[in-house]
DNA sequence: TTGATATTTCAACATTATTTGAAGTATGTC
DNA sequence: GACATACTTCAAATAATGTTGAAATATCAA
């Protein structure tokens, strides 16, 4: 993960039709959803979906499984965690006790921080 | 935090100039940087710095103040960890027990990850 | 008050992103 | 094979963003 990674990542995340289909793809999990599906969700026409679609793979967000002639899209959470990493990795590294304060404060689910390992 | 609010941050982050100011001033901290030293920071022309920072401003990602003929810029990263909850609430809620399994994987630095309270 | 410094706003232009309908590809069904 | 379905690619129009130099604003220093 660097600035042009991120980039990408921010970029793809930055429409509010990619970020639905993104979020819908995370409630859908493992399980995916099928592109006429996601159009259907969100009510946006099959061509437009595609080019949506497409910057998600760019960035590596979703990734795609053919299917006959259905094609499954999932979210990649992973990634999506990554980011996360890279955007707190400079906070933590230059000033951690501000940082831990302010985790503190924030309104990032408890659960979500319990000790890894 | 709503799908709005993510989109105008994400949009924001979106450019190499945009993250890399941002990434300076979380670098900075509560003593900021003013416009002129991050312009010579990333060498980037002051009226394309000033476009870029309104962007960052929008999305109250950076505030600012004048003292005197300076304007001061700061990252506000309380308000990056409220987007880091926004994209995690979903995965949580959903399939918790998969989302911390793909967390014990991630990058993220272990030391922010500490139980909450 | 004059001139320098710090930064922003403006206007023009260049580049990139989004949307749409029509056409294409591939798979499945009869 | 012929036709329907699922989805993508293409091309053209439109819209939104990014960049630049010149001018504007505001503060400071002599």
């Amino acid at each position: 993960m660097n600035t042009n990674d991120a980039t990408i990542i921010f970029e793809a995340l930055s429409s509010p039709i990619r970020l639905n289909i993104f979020k819908l793809l995370v409630k859908y999990g493992d399980e995916g959803l099928v592109a006429g599906d996601i159009a259907t969700a969100l009510d946006v026409p099959p061509t437009n979906l595609s080019f949506h679609l497409k910057a998600l793979l760019h960035a590596k967000l979703v990734s795609v499984e053919q299917i006959g002639r259905f094609m499954w899209y999932r979210a990649n959470i992973p990634l999506m965690l990554a980011v996360i990493g890279y955007m707190t990795e400079e906070c933590c590294a230059n000033q951690p006790e501000k940082c831990l304060a302010y985790r503190k404060a924030s309104a990032v689910p408890p659960e979500f921080f319990e000790k890894k390992n």
